[in-house]
RNA sequence: GCGCCCGUAGCUCAGUCGGAUAGAGCAUCAGAUUCCUAAUCUGGGGGCCACAGGUUCGAAUCCUGUCGGGCGCACCA
């Protein structure tokens, strides 16, 4: 597929050549950037089908102004056949106006190339790592997770579209506490299921029901020879087991969508293959990890504080408030010390990596963008790394926020609202604002056949 | 107290690596059609682009500050 494949890009290409052509007879400086340079439609269609800002763009360099250079470029353009006017208006801005020809040709390419029209080779030969959803193995997919789904696949579906190699990865934080909880809570609905009279769920442990056929499961697998015996003979193979079993679940909420990652990376094995140790040793010789007193907050110190010393990265040469741990008190990982490893894994074997994240996680970005940055150009090839942040989405049910409480068991699954309103309704919705602005999403309204629902007036023309 | 995101027409939002009179849909108003259960067509009105400074030939767009809304702020992920 060639990049010029759309009519705007062939003609931008027509200009990039013209002003090639001025810059090989010398009217323009040998090597003169051009990306400032655009070629689009102009907002007033009494313009022209397109127009370009050249000429003002590259006057200066030129040591002309914009209108005697535009001149000079609309020459060489309308000796193009397929270019039936060029003209310059205001300032310097280049006006065309195409032939019956170029938009024929257009036509009959958009009939043959279908759904392949507009596809690029801007990415080709480079591959891009794209990280979402990744949400813990505790659960099924919630409402909360759904934005950056849906953003994170569009995103990774667009980057396919121009040309690169995408890889779609799944983080599984299965070495943390939560996934602890999840164990002790699959244990419980364990017994549970062999007969036991479990009475209320005990504070910190996951109530939901969605535990309770992982229960049976394990009852029936395992019969009843783990019921009275010591926490760590139990433990590991429960904490396996459970996750596997929120994974599947969780695999089953997002094919709902029509999400399918390639990758899913297990924080749990990143460790065993020593990946946070191989970081950090590398982080100490060069001075970015070091042994020091974790400070308080800035302006907010907890009442219960104690100073501990823990190793360190120091995020604050890169902008950071502070230098953050990368283990815990105990030996253990904190979660950024095992995800700069997991970042450092990913580049190993991409161009450029891009991570979908909530905004709630916004104030880790920075220490992670350093740490990466550090990682891979110490390694000796700076990968390109961006973090999207998408802002919350707000339930609507009649007009009045559905509140969610993970405690009281009311979190709206994301199974739940797909079976409700349908996964394009979803998909089109979470896409229908920027993904750093926050939304509203109300269920009367996304369903409703108005003619202020967009949602609506795509599926009805896609009927037609 | 600090950090990040948002603040554009009555409503929901585009436009923000600075560029030609600020756009769309809905709502509203006026015509058209009178086929119809309209999700019909055409056109108009409607904006100190939150506010105040600054940079620039030029700012919704960049910088500083203020106000308003959201998110977050120890070894939780």
């Amino acid at each position: 597929m060639s990049e010029h494949s759309t009519i705007h890009a062939a003609f931008a290409a027509k200009v990039d050549a013209a002003l090639a052509a001025l810059e090989a007879e010398g009217e323009l400086p040998a090597g003169t950037p051009r990306n400032n340079v655009t070629v689009e439609p102009p907002r007033d269609p009494s313009h022209g089908d397109l127009a370009t800002n050249a000429a003002m763009v590259l006057a200066k360099q030129a040591k002309t102004n914009p209108r005697e250079l535009a001149g000079k470029i609309v020459e060489k353009l309308s000796a193009d056949p397929t270019v039936e006017g060029a003209e310059i208006a205001g300032p310097g801005f280049i006006n065309l106006r195409l032939s019956d020809v170029a938009w024929r040709g257009e036509l009959a390419s958009i009939a043959a190339l279908a759904a392949d029209y507009g596809k690029s080779a801007m990415g080709s030969g480079r591959t891009v790592n794209v990280e979402y959803v990744s949400a813990n193995p505790t659960g099924p997919m919630h409402m909360g997770h759904c934005r950056g789904a849906v953003v994170g696949d569009a995103l990774a579906s667009l980057l396919e579209f121009a040309g690169h190699k995408v890889v779609r990865e799944y983080y599984i934080n299965d070495a943390g506490g939560q996934v602890d909880v999840l164990a002790r809570s699959a244990h419980l609905r364990y017994r549970e299921a062999l007969g036991e009279d479990i009475g209320e769920i005990p504070e910190g442990l996951y109530p939901g029901d969605y535990l309770i056929p992982v229960g049976e499961a394990l009852a029936k697998e395992l019969g009843d020879s783990f019921v009275s015996k010591d926490e760590a003979e139990w433990f590991a193979m429960f904490r396996t087991k459970a996750v596997a079993a929120m994974m599947e679940l969780i695999r089953a909420d997002l094919a709902l969508l029509g999400i399918a990652h390639d990758v899913f990376s297990s924080e749990a094995e990143l460790q065993a293959a020593g990946k946070p140790e191989a970081a950090e040793q590398w982080l100490r010789q060069h001075d970015l990890v070091y042994d020091g007193m974790l400070e308080a907050p800035k302006g907010k110190t907890p009442e219960d504080w104690e100073p501990v010393e823990l190793p360190l990265f120091r995020s604050t040469r890169f902008g950071d408030d502070q230098d953050r741990p990368i283990r815990k008190s105990d030996g253990n990982w904190t979660y950024f010390g095992a995800d700069l490893a997991y970042h450092f894994q990913k580049a190993e074997s991409a161009d450029a990596l891009v991570d979908i994240w909530g905004a709630d996680h916004a104030g880790t970005v920075k220490r992670i963008k350093a740490a990466v940055a550090a990682l891979t150009q110490g390694a000796g090839r700076l990968i390109p790394f961006e973090v999207k942040l998408v802002q919350m989405v707000q339930l609507l049910r009649d007009g009045e926020p559905v509140k969610m409480s993970k405690r009281a068991g009311t979190f709206v699954t994301l199974a739940d609202v797909v079976r409700e309103v349908g996964k394009d309704v979803v998909r089109f919705t979470m896409l229908t604002r920027k993904p750093e602005a926050q939304m509203d999403f109300d269920f009367a309204k996304v369903v409703e056949a108005s003619k202020d629902n967009p949602v609506f007036y795509v599926q009805y023309a896609h009927a037609g």
